[in-house]
DNA sequence: ATAAAATGTTACACTATCCATAACATTTAA
DNA sequence: TTAAATGTTATGGATAGTGTAACATTTTAT
């Protein structure tokens, strides 16, 4: 899965979660109604529940419900919760014995620019609720 | 290759034509320079040679050169001249039977959204000359 | 307590993509 | 005319991604 990819499924559950809140949605509720499969829902769902955008219970009448209020909860802390790997991310060339100072100096100012843009674009998504959003998509949703 | 790689390699190369303009330097000389592949730089060089940012010269002495001065040359259109996917690539779902509504609506949002990133970092791009970079790494360059 | 049912994680076969290189057709200048 | 360069296609191996299954762990309802 890409990162954009990741992110929009995350939004869609995110979405979906906040729709039907505060009753919990197992991953195969969910998995049938995005069409994603549960495993990987799972997976993902793992990964929102450590940074605490989602809280997932156990057992029978377990499942996935939204952590907090939909206008707490950012674009930004949802990608970096589900991605490690910068969105520009630069293949440094494997350092050997043809490495001379001259590809150190590039190395450097790539990754220096590619760590500028990812910070514009973490701003850009860090003013981006899930509240935000299902404003604009005419979303009702129902919390607190 | 990646984007972000295929980006900085082809700065290396132009900076080394920068270099040692005008003379012409073949896809195998500038390979023991730069230590990539010659048969893969002649595909990196032959799009920048469409976007008319170097001049390819075939036959018995030939080989390629910048076709215009360094600071004439900025990171957008070798960007867009290396790639023409976008960094941020959105995989839309598939259209089938099970795409509602919802789904279009998510797509066009994320769609959107990615395009205005993907604007942003070319708006960056396009403020950043192949000069800028040279002084800024102390490379000295003999054009024109 | 026990069993059912959920998450969380690992494993796996299959596929697709990437990557380095080779090979060859085409072009061009000496 | 030929040598030598680019431009493009092909290829085989490595690598990464995908969808799914399997299973251990946890937890709640009875």
């Amino acid at each position: 899965m890409s990162a954009s990819t990741k992110l929009s499924t995350s939004v869609k559950v995110l979405c979906y979660l906040a729709e039907v809140h505060p009753m919990p949605k197992t991953s195969k509720m969910i998995s049938e109604v995005i069409g994603v499969n549960a495993s990987k829902l799972r997976k993902l769902l793992s990964m929102l529940s450590k940074q605490n955008i989602v809280k997932s219970t156990q057992g029978i009448s377990g499942g996935f419900v939204l952590s907090k209020n939909p206008d707490l909860i950012h674009l930004q802390e949802i990608y970096c919760a589900i991605e490690d790997r910068k969105a520009f991310h630069l293949n440094v060339s494997k350092l050997n014995d043809n490495v001379n100072d001259r590809t150190v100096l590039f190395n450097n100012y790539f990754l220096n620019l590619f760590a500028d843009v990812q910070v514009e674009i973490e701003d850009k998504m860090r003013y981006i609720s899930l509240k935000n959003i299902m404003n604009e998509l005419g979303i009702r949703f129902y919390y607190k």
